[in-house]
Formats: C-alpha cells, structure tokens, sequence
DNA sequence: TCTCCCATGTAATTCGTTACATGATTCC
DNA sequence: GGAATCATGTAACGAATTACATGGGAGA
C-alpha cells in the first residue's frame, strides 16, 4: 500500500473531476488534511498520474475567464484505483492507520457494503493478531510516561478493533432496513 | 516539531550508548517501529547528527573484533533534544500523534513528572479544541463506510482526551504513594 | 564449507517541504 | 487603486525507500 498522496487524489477525482486548487482545499479545510495541501506537493503528483495515464486535466472555460484544469479519472486510472483498493491488508498498515482509514472511507463507493464488511473482517484480524505482541512490550522498567504512552497505544488498538465491530453491526443493521445501493 | 526520526535517535541515545545496528533492531522489534529501521534511513541520521555536533560515535573494541560504533550524546545533543521535548504542541500535531506519544513517552525522564502533566495538559486543551471542527464534517449526504471512517477518527480522539485525563490522574496518584522518579 | 546473523555503509530514485513566481479576479 | 483570494506552477533542498555492497563471526 503505496503513495498515500496518490491514492486519496484518485478517490477524490474518482467522486468527481476537480482541480488542483480543488483538491488542495479539501486537504487544508476538512478531515483528509492528514495529506498535504501544499502546491509543490500536489502539481507534481498530479503530473505524475497524469503522465501514467490515471488521470486527464482539461482547461474550462476557453474563454476569457480564469483558467482552471479540471482533473478526470480515466479508464486506466478508474481500474488502477480499484486496484489500489483491493490490496491486502498486512501487519505494516497497521503503522500508517490514516491511510488504511482513507482507504476503507472510500471503500463503499468503490466496491460496495460488501467488500467494505471484508475490509473491516481482515482489519480485525490482523489487530487481534498484532495487539498480544503489543502487550508483550509492558515491562517493570519503564517509566510512568513511558508505560502511559504504550498503554495508550494498546488501549488505541483495542478501541479500533471494538469499532470494527460495531462498523459490521451498522452494516447488518442497515442492509435490513431497506438495502442501500 | 519537525524530524520525528531524529528525535526518536537522541531520546534513545540519551536513554543509553547505542550503535546503529541497535538503533534498527528497536525500530524493527518494538513498538517504537513507526520509525523507519532502513540502514539507508539511520546512518545518515547518525551522520547528520553527528555533524551537527549532537553525538559523537566511537569505536568499540579497538582490538581485533568486530568493529561497533557506540554513539553517545553529546553535551549539545542533550540540550538539542531538552530544547525539541519543550516545543509546544500546536493543532497540526495532532495529524502526527505517534511523534506526540513518543515525546510524552520520552517525557519522565527528560524533564520529569510535572513536566509530564502540564504536556498532558496542554495536549487535552487542543484536542478539546479541535474535536468539535472535526465533528462539523460530519453531512448527511456521506456514505456508509466515510461516515463510519469520520466517526472513527472523532472517537479516536475523544478517547486520547479520555486518556490524558487518567493519566493524569495516574500521576496524582503516584505522587501520593512514595514519590515516583 | 556454507549459511545465517552481526554491522556498517552507499547510490539512485522518489517524494515532500519551503519558498518563490506569476497573473487574473473580486471586493473595498 | 490596492488587498485578498483564485489558480497554477517551479526550484532548491532534505530526507526516506529500495537495493546494493562489503566483511567478520558463529554455528551446522
């Protein structure tokens, strides 16, 4: 799970064609602003996609106004993001949560409750898994701080797993109530 | 508060001299391995910080064996990292909570308790603060799986909120039984 | 002897950061 | 007319990643 900047600009392109001022006011003013907002940052990443084929800009209004590229999903990019989206999770997505959050936030537009319920089914594998050996790092040692800080760490995880569950619970509960999609 | 990875080597190479091989066994077998335990990360860490005058390696065992070079703080490296552990924490530090953890972590034993709590202050007043910003995100018109993502990101940080506070209390109550440090 | 682990490093590439640069438009 | 904001980009630099390279020592 690669490039965390690229991913969230394709799931962002892939609700709808935007520009890079667009995209980089999403990152400074809502919740994804865990990616950076910086133009040196965004341009070149843009570039980068669209030189591959994943994306295609195209200037609005010819005319006199202020020009504005607004970016599009190509076929090429659309099948490259459910890629992105379909690989497995493991053990190190574990470090970088923000991006598997991003993933699973963008999961039921791009392949449905289903593989959403997957998604939160191995995520909590893989957590039930990793926490014992968390655990296994609480020694006499440390530190008031020290301690505090891996217990906080533990007790994090813990609580993710505990939302996984009830994740899968709001899915069960809203595919009886007249299905969604 | 800016490179997290330096700041992990000097609370580590405060703690106790290490060699660079030590260093990467930590970031690959504990839970401090948010850091990178590439060589191609540490070692010109080391270097950086050694030119900067904050550590100084010597090799260990002039002899005929294996050659290991033991770096130790130096009397500037000591007040580099007092000086990054006084950094006041801002809003933007709460997209990088593991570098927050590890600053409190590493907190006891830079400055002591007091210092401990009034971080563990300061970090309740700024979550308090930005919560409520992150729950105005929350629209009617999101999906299933984004709307389940923001909750959990709001509920991850009600719970560190929750966390300061018994640690907190934590403290008190240490103090209480036979002074910690 | 062969393999695994100890131990230290470098090189090429990629990506992000900060800072700069440019020009149009809107609002006062 | 001047300031703020829209909008797009570039340049220099710093730092991480992957992969490669080297050599000693321990145990089978």
């Amino acid at each position: 799970m690669e490039a965390p900047l690229e991913h969230a600009l394709l799931g962002l392109l892939q609700q709808q064609p935007r520009s890079g001022y667009d995209l980089r006011k999403i990152f400074t003013a809502t919740p994804m602003g865990i990616f950076s907002d910086s133009p040196g940052a965004i341009y070149p990443a843009l570039q980068r996609l669209e030189r591959r084929g994943w994306i295609a800009g195209r200037i609005e209004n010819r005319g006199a106004l202020r020009r504005r590229r607004l970016f599009r999903l190509t076929a090429a990019g659309a099948a490259a993001f459910r890629q992105l989206q379909e690989q497995p999770l493991t053990t190190d997505d574990l470090k970088r949560l923000h991006h598997v959050m991003l993933k699973f936030s963008l999961m039921d537009k791009s392949h449905g409750p289903a593989a959403s319920v997957a998604f939160l089914k191995s995520l909590a594998r893989i957590l039930a898994a990793y926490i014992p050996t968390l655990r296994a790092h609480l020694a006499p040692g440390m530190s008031l701080s020290g301690r505090l800080a891996l217990e906080h760490g533990i007790a994090d995880y813990e609580s993710l797993l505990g939302w996984t569950r009830s994740a899968m619970a709001r899915y069960r509960s809203s595919a009886r109530r007249g299905a969604p999609r």
